[in-house]
DNA sequence: GACAACATACCAACCGGTTGGTATTTCACA
DNA sequence: TGTGAAATACCAACCGGTTGGTATGTTGTC
């Protein structure tokens, strides 16, 4: 329990922090190494190769990630459907700062890596579905809570929030601001209001 | 007016091919003059550097994409709020194949050139942006046909469908398949019937 | 003295880009 | 219509720098 950081999870934060600046790529091994002051011994002591690190940086992201949202407040909500508007809100909160600092880096890693890189493609694959997954117990309680019978599931409805959230992100990219991901946002949020109030009640329709 | 192909016409196709399966900074030059059957020589006759094909295939992609929906059948129908849905529904037709066939080629490369080649950027955003444009006036109509006053603009309408278009690939790159993109463009779909079926009518709420 | 955790020096392959040169097409003007 | 000079289109060989990865040595700790 040393008060500094590790070699390794210093290479892990600078994975990240490079990966979401200049993609995958483009950011080499020694890019990474001086990034987080180690020696390329050091990187290669702790990681098979340069691919090995972009898998393991994708569990690290979701690890971290995965605690992030644990912790969050829109959890406290009594409301099953507010719990989940309250993750759409937070998801708009945290779009703040630089473009890279609120992007994701296993969206933005996976497209490179999704060909030619097998192992990447499936270590992103689990951190964005299984990051989706959590909201899916909370979207069934607001059917249920809510007595409709939708034609769409809440898992696919999860999914969704997660295929909104990785295009606006690309919309930020590409304009070099949050603004156009901050509308998607809210979008989304609206959608969501939207399936809530009108859904058939009861029966199939 | 040659039957072949030029080499700059086949260089800016092998570019959008190769970006679109492996990314940018994982095709090389030589790479792309081995696919378009060309020299090295031939490659920096025609463009002055790598950036600077990058950036003309955004633009050639922009326009060659652009005709392809000009052309498409959802313009035909009579009713504006049919021509959005029919957009939709044709982006969802349009999801086949492989998935390196389906996804979208500046939506791909800003995320790797957002940062370090702003003239790459500008040109994917002119791409995404303008085509998003070519959606808001039948958005418009199908508003005031509506005679609803929506608290959203056309034009940020506009712009969610191309997020979610965008998240959407990623799903399918993440899952190699197209599946969860196919499921994100039944849930847009559904976004915009209940956008129609539900806003206040002729008033401020 | 065994082992993890590094550091240094190094390598062959590959990178984007340049060079000097040639074949082909275009076109003004006799 | 013929001619020659300029512009265009292309090619193979090459360049310095960078790449991911390795080989070997050193250090601190149990």
């Amino acid at each position: 329990m040393s008060t500094k950081t590790s070699s390794r999870e210093k290479l892990l934060n600078a994975a990240i922090k490079l990966v979401r600046e200049h993609g995958y790529h483009a950011t080499s091994v020694e890019d990474l190494c001086k990034e987080a002051s180690v020696s390329k011994g050091a990187f290669f002591h702790h990681f098979k190769s340069k691919d090995d690190l972009a898998q393991m940086a994708a569990q690290f992201w979701d690890e971290r990630t995965g605690k992030m949202f644990a912790e969050a407040p829109y959890h406290d909500h009594e409301n099953p459907l507010d719990r989940v508007l309250g993750y759409v809100d937070f998801r708009g909160q945290i779009i703040d700062g630089d473009v890279h600092e609120f992007t994701c880096f296993v969206g933005t890693m996976v497209q490179e890596a999704y060909r030619d890189a097998p192992e990447i493609r499936r270590a992103c694959r689990d951190s964005i579905f299984g990051h989706a997954s959590t909201l899916t117990g909370d979207i069934e309680a607001a059917i249920e809570e809510a007595g409709i019978k939708p034609r769409w599931s809440a898992e696919s409805l999860a999914q969704h929030t997660q295929a909104v959230l990785q295009g606006a992100y690309i919309l930020a990219k590409a304009t070099d601001g949050r603004d156009a991901a901050l509308e998607s946002v809210a979008h989304l949020r609206r959608y969501i209001e939207l399936l809530f109030e009108n859904e058939p009640r009861g029966s199939e329709a």
